[in-house]
DNA sequence: CAGTGGTCTAGACCACAAG
DNA sequence: TTGTGGTCTAGACCACTGG
């Protein structure tokens, strides 16, 4: 039959994924239960188990106790996008990082913020909007409310020195995030500081952060026209 | 100490993941090597082993070989994003899915084309341009070549009953997908496509895809102004 | 109720890289 | 060289859920 003996995750795995794109295990199609398997190819159920599960956390099966295994019939592959701290995103590009600390002040936030983190009125908050370079050219516009009864601590920070995304990043812990990707046209005051053209478009993210139930700070992240975010599967 | 035996990989994890949250051990601090951690939570190493591999997976500890494991110095988070096929992504918010086959025709594709799939100048492609619809308003317009010689049975599809989106996920398996997210203005075309404004900001996807090193098809998927893409962490 | 995946254990060997 | 993570095994029990 198939090569002898695999015995390796990875083979198993390997083994499970040539009988899914050789449609032998068409999509929708149910995946022999995990004991069996490991008949077949010889090995312990615990080693079948491991790949299974990768291949179920990849998306391509789908997998439920007492129903078993099958192909996943519409394939959600899922993309992974790694947030990192900007200044080493930019430097991982080869070019120099910098960053203007164009604004900073306690100030009360916008209603959209506020109900984004679920904060009351009258919650003091600071407000920070950072310009991000790379080799001295604009890069990306940060636009950001701190909770400081989460943070009191960023009030004394030097932001001028480690922006307020870095100095977050080492400081504070967090424990869930919520993103969103959208594409908006730049208004003049972005244009201005983008150095680009009004209404030219710009990727947009929007991240708000939580400590467990505490939010910690949103931020509005739109980056100068032709920047482009990539991955690989 | 801590609270009795935890013996599951998850206590195992959130007892990790508090020390680090509490900062007993800081960013970049090594952690304690797994027998020791197993030992000290009265559990198998296996179970340690797997909890640390959870965390490793999130991006939030590092481990190595002989080095040990530690937590990350930049804790490089990894949003992911599924990758759906959009009528059911359409369908999933409740809207009502429907497609138009705008063009169909075998075609020489662009340079840029068959330099992202490298292909060759004579290389036989098909080129399909598809609007789809959520409740009858525009949401994303395909752009799609597809290398005949890889899939020569689309040419054969009936396209405008099932998109080539939705054929092409079911009836082609691909190992290998890059993706880039972008933010372009609409031109005259798309404009006109989308029921937009010319130069509204829209969120491109451009997606390429191989089986093993077998380019499959390229893809730029322009979605109407106002397209959010979610996630959370 | 019973079959399937989910997990834990104790022990073992291996691969890798830091010192 | 040697400590650390990476993995496999055989056996066991549990949790969930479909029939």
């Amino acid at each position: 039959m198939s090569d002898a003996e695999p015995s390796t995750w990875q083979a198993v795995r390997d083994a499970v994924l040539a009988r899914i794109h050789a449609r032998e295990w068409p999509p929708g199609a149910p995946i022999p239960n995990e004991a069996d398997l490991a008949a077949e190819l010889g090995c312990a159920r615990a080693t079948v188990n491991r790949a299974l599960r990768a291949l179920a956390e990849e998306g391509l099966i789908e997998r439920r106790r007492r129903a078993g295994s099958r192909v996943a019939a519409h394939p959600v592959r899922k993309a992974t996008f790694a947030i990192p701290v900007i200044r080493r995103e930019i430097e991982a590009r080869g070019a120099t990082y910098s960053h203007l600390l164009l604004a900073m002040a306690r100030d009360r936030a916008p209603t959209a913020v506020r109900a984004r983190l679920g904060l009351s009125e009258d919650t003091r908050m600071l407000h920070v909007e950072t310009l991000h370079l790379a080799d001295g050219r604009a890069h990306a516009h940060e636009d950001r409310w701190v909770n400081l009864a989460a943070v009191p601590e960023i009030a004394r920070a030097d932001l001028s020195a480690i922006s307020a995304n870095e100095w977050l990043v080492a400081n504070v812990p967090f424990t869930r995030g919520d993103f969103t990707f959208a594409a908006e046209n730049a208004g003049p005051t972005l244009a201005r500081n983008l150095d680009c053209t009004e209404g030219a478009a710009l990727l947009v993210l929007e991240r708000t952060t939580w400590n467990v139930a505490l939010p910690i700070t949103w931020m509005r992240l739109s980056h100068a026209p032709g920047y482009r975010m990539h991955t690989e599967i």
